[in-house]
DNA sequence: ACTTATCTTAACAATTCCGTAATACGGCGT
DNA sequence: ACGCCGTATTACGGAATTGTTAAGATAAGT
C-alpha cells in the first residue's frame, strides 16, 4: 500500500517554525525541504521541485512577497502551489499575496490540523497528483514535463535542461509570442544575468536537434511555438 | 503441509504485551519479533523484513505516527501491512493513522482471539501472498520484490539490498525522472544524509552488474529508469 | 575473531552544458 | 546600393555535473 502524497518546501526564517511544521507534514507522509530565506528558497525550490511551497511573509533577504513574485515569474513553477503564513489576520498581505499569485495563505499561529487540511485541499484542487504525468500534446509533437522528454513522431529529440525549459515555456502558450525579456525572467530568473545572444544559442540548438522548425522569430519582439 | 502464515513485527514499549501478542501470535504458526520504540522498529523492520507490522502508538523515541510515516515514505516497505495499537475508542489516531498509510488498527486492551482474526483478515487482504510472487516485468529484463533478484533474459543479475531499492524505486514508474533529491529520500529515508556521489556509485554498478543500459542520466535533473 | 561483502567517501577524470564573442546573414529605410 | 539593426550561426573555454576508481568504514556471515 503505497502512499505518497507530494513533496514540499518550507521556507521561514525561524528554525522552531520550520521544525514544527517540518514535524507535523512529514507524519502526514509528505517529503520536506526547508529553507530560511527567499534566496534560499529559490535555490531549493529548483533543486526539490516541490509540489507546495509553504512561504513565511516576512523574512530577511527578500520577503515572501518578493519570493512569491520571483517564483510566479518563472515558468518552471507555473504548477506549483504556493500558500503563504502571515501573523493573524493580516489582511493587508492576505490580499496582496493573493492577487500577485500565492494560491492560499495561512494565519500563524498555525495549527497542525488545519495546516493540514488547507495543504491537502490546495494540492487536490491544483491536481498536483503524482501518478498522473504532465504533458502536452500538439499533433505529432509531445512534451512530457515528468519523464524530460520532447518526441516527434515517436522518435525522440535530445534536449538539454535549458533547451527543454525554454521549449516547454515557448510551447505552454502556442501561438503566443513571448518577448526576448520576458524568456530571460522565466526561464533563467531574475538574478541571472545573460546575454541576449543567449536565447539564440539555445532557440538555434532546439531548431537543430528537432530537425523540423517548431519555433518563429518575431523580429525586434520575440518568439513562438508555432506547429508547420 | 503446512501454509506459512507470515512474519510479524511487534513494536511496544511495554514488554508484558510484546510477550502477551508474542506468545499468542507464535501459537498461531507466525514468526516473531519485537522492538520497544520506533526507532527500533525501523531497524528491525529493514532486518526482519515483516509481512505484517504490529505498532503501538504510544511510544518514547519516535512515537507511532512518526513510525508509520517514515515507514510510508521508504519505499521498502511499499507491500508492508501496517496495523496499529491504540487505547480504547481514540477516534483521533484512528482516523489519522488510517490516513496515513496504515491498514486497520486494533484498540487495546487486546482480545487474543480478535487480534488474531484481525492479523489473518488484513494478511489476507492486503498481502500479495507468498504463492504469488510480486515481480515487474520489462521485456527481457524481470525484477522480482519477492526474491529480491534481478534477471536478464533468464539469467540472473545479483545486486545488493541498496542496489537493488535504488533499481526498484526507478523501476516502479518506467521513464519517470526522479531527482536525486528524491532518490536520497525515498532510498536512505528522511534522516540519513549521504552525499552525492553516493548516489552515482550505485548507479554505476547496477550498469556494471547489468550490463545493459537500463537507466538514463538526465543531466542536472537525476535518472530514469528506461529499457534501450 | 576472521573473512567477506556492502556501503560510503573522496579524489580525479570525463563529459556535457552553457554563455560569450566573433562573424555572417537578411530585411528595411534612405 | 549602402548602412543599420536585429537575428543566425559557429566555435571555443569555463563551469557544472556526472562517471570512475580505489580505499576506508561498516556490517554480515562463518
Amino acid at each position: 500500500m503505497e502512499v505518497f502524497p507530494g513533496k514540499i518546501l518550507i521556507v521561514d526564517d525561524e528554525p522552531d517554525i520550520v521544525e514544527f511544521i517540518s514535524y507535523n507534514l512529514k507524519n502526514k507522509g509528505y517529503l520536506i525541504a526547508a529553507a530560511k530565506d527567499g534566496v534560499e528558497a529559490i535555490r531549493k525550490a529548483k533543486d526539490f521541485r516541490p509540489d507546495l511551497i509553504l512561504l513565511d511573509i516576512m523574512m530577511p533577504n527578500k520577503d515572501g512577497m518578493e519570493t512569491i513574485r520571483e517564483l510566479r515569474n518563472m515558468h518552471e513553477f507555473d504548477d506549483t502551489v504556493i500558500i503563504f503564513l502571515t501573523a493573524l489576520n493580516d489582511e493587508k498581505y492576505e490580499i496582496e499575496g493573493l492577487k500577485i499569485g500565492a494560491d492560499d495563505y495561512i494565519s500563524k499561529p498555525i495549527k497542525p490540523e488545519l495546516l493540514a487540511t488547507r495543504i491537502g485541499s490546495a494540492l487536490r484542487r491544483f491536481r498536483k497528483d503524482d501518478e498522473q504525468e504532465q504533458k502536452q500534446i500538439f499533433g505529432d509533437l509531445e512534451i512530457n514535463k515528468t519523464k524530460f522528454t520532447v518526441s516527434y513522431k515517436g522518435q525522440e529529440i535530445l534536449l538539454a535542461k535549458k533547451e527543454f525549459e525554454l521549449l516547454s515555456l515557448l510551447a505552454s502558450k502556442p501561438g503566443r509570442v513571448f518577448l526576448r525579456n520576458e524568456i530571460l525572467q522565466r526561464v533563467w530568473g531574475t538574478d541571472v544575468i545573460v546575454g541576449d545572444r543567449t536565447i539564440d544559442v539555445h532557440i538555434r540548438k532546439i531548431r537543430q536537434k528537432a530537425g523540423i522548425d517548431l519555433i518563429t522569430t518575431v523580429k525586434g519582439v520575440g518568439y513562438k511555438f508555432e506547429m508547420a
